[in-house]
RNA sequence: GGCAUUGUAGCUCAGUUGGUUAGAGCAUACGGUUCAUACCCGUAGGGUCGGUGGUUCGAAUCCACCCAAUGCCA
């Protein structure tokens, strides 16, 4: 599988990591906060290990649904969408999604480039005009495209069925491309995961048309025109996969940034697109086609995620089952939305879809954040205070090279391996399962070694070991789940007296964290009560009223 | 209707190229401990591996068909 050409992954290989961009005829749910969260998590990932890293994420904001929704509000295409994309950026920001930028298809620089991409692919022979039979909704006075229809086939918003109307619309030589997209697939095993998606994508090439990329200025006109035809505007994926460029500061010239995430250094294919399933033949066909055509190089790699659904049920306005990150924070009186974060991130395989409801919720959100973790940091902080005053200990090493136990508490390898490992395949179930094999040995730890008995026969060398010991895993452990729970993370190193911003920072690596931040003799903790109140407790949302 | 994926204890998932009594965590029951957020530790019960048929000395693991769910296409 290792192909001779390809050059070796190092900690100094750029990474530029992208979502889908969202379409703004909505807020946020819990569907769109699942894959901001998960391409979060492994950005700060991949800066954790040291590799630059470019995290883009933003909002799609051209078309039909934008353009009536906005006007059935009495407001302009523009200010509606504003306004939209304003509400996903603050959600992502109550998720803690540290984006590198925020992308608008309605964006200066976005519309420049798409007029240079649609030129390029124009000189190429790739563009031509042709007769499109679309479906024309009369309410809407517009041709309709598949998210403008219900599962029946009506219109959304008249639910009628559209009729069958020709015009004349430029069309993309997608079928130019088929054998060198196959071709490029069987050569790159990793291109589309997870890997059974890869056999999903080669039937959908057998059968493969060219595909129609405008639109009569009549029936849209809220998007980004055609170059030299001011009767037809850009049609959809043309418009909104062109995102990923635009993000990495691609203008048709070879910028440094460009340079540095799209091509790397070595002109290797870098960047990682992270999408639902739903969309996975436009990125891994029509995307690589266009970028074919443009003679650009393709993306690394394509992920294509499962959805999250509510009670099994699909998440959906029609079904009135919405809820958004802010619902649930609110209605649990969370004071971050790590345990939002860590639910969705560890409540099934990243690949798979997944399922939300409120009783798996508290329970994975009690079972390891507060009672395991939470109460293990609790019980230690705790302990060193009332044993040692709260400060570091001196520790004999002699006492702790006697114990086998205790040196398990301390060690970075091989779990760190492990726990890398489980990242770098997007397994964050398993992630959460290393790092909490750890929790438990600490919890364990105590039961068996009995501290309190340790204090009162006063067997103080032992006992400063041990402390030291649980309070070196929490450290660790603080640090490995930080690109999952990045809040819980600064609490806990907050709590232990170490540098809260260090261990805040997402461009911190791991090295530097593991390795610079240590709990010296005399340091003292800091201890602040429940890291986590368990959720439904007494002392859920004592913390968020303070 | 076509293609693809999924279907293993109540729940979420592991199960390497088919091989001895199918594993883990959570949940449940019982016991222990007290530093701690009624927490932590230990023990136990619980599965004819979606169904049927087949290949094989032997299948959760291979083949065929069927059922259910999901996505794309028609």
């Amino acid at each position: 599988m290792p192909n001779a050409h390809h050059h070796p992954d190092t900690p100094t290989t750029p990474r530029y990591i992208t979502t889908a961009i969202d379409y703004v005829n909505a807020p946020p749910h819990l569907g769109h906060a699942y894959e901001k969260i998960a391409t979060d998590a492994m950005a700060r990932f991949y800066k954790r290990m040291g590799h630059p890293t470019f995290f883009l994420t933003g909002t799609d904001e051209h078309g039909i649904k934008v353009e009536k929704n906005a006007l059935s509000k009495g407001l302009a295409p523009k200010a509606f969408v504003d306004e939209l994309s304003q509400s996903f950026k603050q959600a992502w920001a109550h998720c803690g999604v540290a984006y590198d930028r925020f992308i608008r298809t309605t964006d200066e620089d976005h519309y420049a480039l798409v007029a240079v991409l649609w030129n390029r692919l124009l000189a190429k022979g790739d563009i031509y005009k042709a007769s499109y039979t679309g479906r024309y909704c009369q309410g809407c006075e517009a041709f309709l495209t598949d998210r403008d229809l219900t599962e029946d086939g009506l219109c959304i918003t008249h639910q009628t069925a559209p009729e069958a109307v020709e015009e004349e619309n430029y069309f993309f030589r997608l079928s130019n491309y088929k054998e060198a997209i196959i071709a490029h697939i069987n050569a790159n095993p990793t291109f589309i995961q997870p890997d059974f998606r890869k056999q999903e994508v080669l039937n959908m090439l057998e059968n493969l048309e060219d595909i129609s990329v405008s639109r009569s200025k009549q029936s849209v006109s809220w998007g980004i025109p055609v170059p030299n035809d001011e009767t037809q505007v850009i049609y959809v994926w043309i418009d909104a996969l062109s995102n990923y460029l635009t993000g990495i500061g691609y203008d048709g010239t070879e910028t440094a940034q460009f340079n540095q995430f799209w091509k790397t250094p070595a002109g290797e294919p870098n960047a990682i697109h992270i999408i639902g399933k739903d969309i996975l033949r436009f990125h891994a066909i029509y995307w690589p086609a266009m970028l074919m055509s443009a003679e650009l190089p393709l993306p690394k790699q394509i992920f294509a995620h499962g959805f999250i659904t509510l009670n099994e049920a699909k998440i959906s306005k029609s079904l009135g089952n919405v809820i958004s990150p802010f619902d649930l924070t609110a209605h649990y009186e969370l004071a971050n939305a790590d345990p939002i974060r860590y639910y969705l991130l560890t409540c099934t395989q990243f690949g798979n879809d997944g399922n939300f409801t409120a009783e798996a919720f508290k329970l994975s959100v009690n079972a390891d954040l507060a009672n395991n973790l939470g109460n293990l940091l609790n019980r230690s902080v705790s302990m060193l205070k009332k044993y040692f005053g709260g400060a570091i200990p001196a520790v004999s090493a002699d006492v702790l090279a006697s114990s086998a136990i205790l040196q398990e508490l301390q060690a970075v390898t091989p779990l760190h391996e492990q726990v890398v490992t489980a990242y770098e395949a997007f397994n964050f179930q398993q992630v959460a399962e290393f790092v909490f094999a750890r929790v438990d040995l600490a919890n364990r730890t105590i039961n068996d070694m009995e501290p309190w008995t340790l204090y009162k026969t006063e067997q103080l060398d032992l006992l400063a070991a041990l402390m030291v010991s649980l309070l070196e895993s929490l450290r660790l452990v603080a640090v490995w789940l930080s690109p999952m729970v990045p809040k819980l993370s600064v609490g806990i190193w907050s709590q232990l007296g170490l540098d809260a911003e260090a261990i805040a920072n997402p461009s911190a690596s791991f090295d530097a964290l593991i390795s610079g931040y240590r709990l010296v003799e005399g340091l003292m903790t800091n201890p602040q009560g429940p890291l986590l109140p368990r959720l439904d407790s007494e002392l859920a949302g004592a913390e968020a009223k303070k």
